[in-house]
Order: structure tokens, then C-alpha cells, then sequence
DNA sequence: ACTAATATTGAGGGTAGCTCACTATGAGGA
DNA sequence: TCCTCATAGTGAGCTACCCTCAATATTAGT
């Protein structure tokens, strides 16, 4: 990667840490966070490689970041009845609390990571993003 | 963080994937390319602080890279002339064989990547990104 | 000469992933 | 039916990359 690529993880660094930061208050890390929005967002209880395709990693780490939120109450795994071999993850009410705050905090740490930026540059990095995940 | 930062982090996981596969040819890791650059680039010898600045890292973790290159002979150590606690950082013969290979090796990793984006969005996403770290 | 600051490193920790191999189950044929 | 092969999740173990705290060696200031 050229120095746009040691940008883009750098900043993703920065990112993290900041946003790492926050989330410590409720002892929940950025990844689990990210998974639990995605879980409570959906709107019928996910499977775990479903989930782990969602978070683009391997089934394998998705059994972790769910591990964690379990451990904390935030979600429950059940066994898939349409197939005993599969596990489907779902929010608790805990759960879908927290994702709520979260989404404010997050609100808010966006803003202030992000505010050096014009909101016409946050629109185009947002846009071109995408653009580069979606290939991704 | 919001939806643009989770994407920064996942274009960011998407290149360090891309970019570790490619350098595993060479038995060397994003982190390591990145500080041999820096200190192949630089015109003096860097000291160890300076280094970790430069990768905006604490020296303790720029230790542990160092080490890495020093142990495959990428660059070696040497003792400050002005100041005896400080370590200077300075780039063999080899070490600077392989910052250029790994430089087209970037070259072209990075244009794989970042191929899906017409060349203006690329320009663009350089600028807001250089904003967005500067002031990190 | 004493004290305070600075440069690096040893020891230890944590997040976020990965692969490989195993178990349990499902599904398609002979 | 029985046999084979594929699939879902997970145990074991690893890598990359970064951190803090405390120790050591030096320098610099009073």
C-alpha cells in the first residue's frame, strides 16, 4: 500500500483507540460492539456464520467476539431449530439496551473524531469507503 | 464510531490482509515494512523515539519492530555518538535492497486495491485522510 | 555532587484476527 | 438402509500489533 494505505490504517488505529476508549466504560471492546449492533439489528435471530460473514471474519473468531457478549448478558445463543448442526445468536434485553447507548456514545465520538473534517469531506469518505469495502 | 468508521477499519483489515500476504514473501509484516521505510527514507539515522513517533507508536513497541529488522538483517543498531542512552536506527545494504522491492511490490498491491476507485477519488481520499490523522 | 529528566528495554497484557482438526449433524446416493 | 461427503460450530494454538509499568543507563540542571 502506498502512503493512502498507511493512512487508512493509521487512522483506523486512532480510530479504534478512541472509540476503544469510550466503550471501556461498559467493558465491551470495539469489535464486540460492532457485532452486537448487527445482531440486535437484525431482524431474526442470526446465525453464528451469518454474523461472522457479516463482520467479514471467519466463523471461527465469530465463536469469540460471541463468547464475550454471552459472558456479559448481552446476548444468548440458541440452537437453530430448522438444523441442530447450526447455533443462532440473539440480543438480550440487556443487550438491546446497551446497543442503544452505544449508538449514542458512538454518535458522539464520530463526531468528534471526524469533526476536522467538513461534513462535504465526511460524505465523500464515507462514499469512497464504501465504494472500497464493497470490492474488498 | 459510526458507519464511516467501521468501514475505515474494515478497508484498513481488508489492506493489511492484502498487503501481509504479499510481504510474507520477503518473512516480513506491514508494521515492519512501513518502519523499514522510514528509516531507509530517512537521511539521517533515526533514533529509536524518533522512529516511533514517525509510526505514531510508543518506543517501547518501536523496540519490538527494531528487533524484528535488526534479527533479519534488515538494519542494525548503533549507538548515538551524541547521547549515549539513545539507539540509532540506520538501514544495511540489504535492508535497502528490499525497501525497494517491497516499493513495487506496493505499488502494485496498491493499485489492486484501490483499482475500484476512479483516480480523483483516490486523490481525494489521500487529502481527507492526511486531514484526518494530522490531527489525531 | 545530587537530583530530576530522558532513552531504551524487560516483563507482562490485551484486542483482533487466523489455521487446523474434531464433533455433531444433515443430505444425497447405491 | 448404510455409506459417504459436506456443513456448523468450536477447542487448541498461533501471529501481528499495540499498550502500561518499572528498571537501567545516561544526561542536564542546581
Amino acid at each position: 500500500m502506498d502512503g493512502t494505505g498507511d493512512l487508512l490504517m493509521t487512522a483506523a488505529r486512532a480510530l479504534r483507540r478512541r472509540y476503544g476508549a469510550t466503550l471501556a466504560r461498559w467493558d465491551v471492546t470495539p469489535g464486540q460492539a460492532r457485532a452486537l449492533r448487527l445482531v440486535v439489528a437484525a431482524d431474526d435471530p442470526l446465525r453464528l456464520s451469518e454474523l461472522a460473514e457479516l463482520l467479514r471474519i471467519v466463523p471461527r473468531s465469530a465463536t469469540e467476539v460471541v463468547d464475550a457478549l454471552e459472558s456479559r448478558g448481552l446476548v444468548v445463543r440458541r440452537p437453530d431449530p430448522a438444523d441442530r448442526r447450526a447455533t443462532c445468536v440473539l440480543a438480550t434485553s440487556e443487550g438491546e439496551r446497551l446497543a442503544v447507548l452505544i449508538e449514542d456514545a458512538r454518535a458522539t465520538e464520530a463526531d468528534a473524531f471526524l469533526a476536522v473534517l467538513p461534513a462535504d469531506d465526511r460524505a465523500e469518505l464515507d462514499r469512497i469507503l464504501e465504494k472500497l469495502v464493497a470490492e474488498a
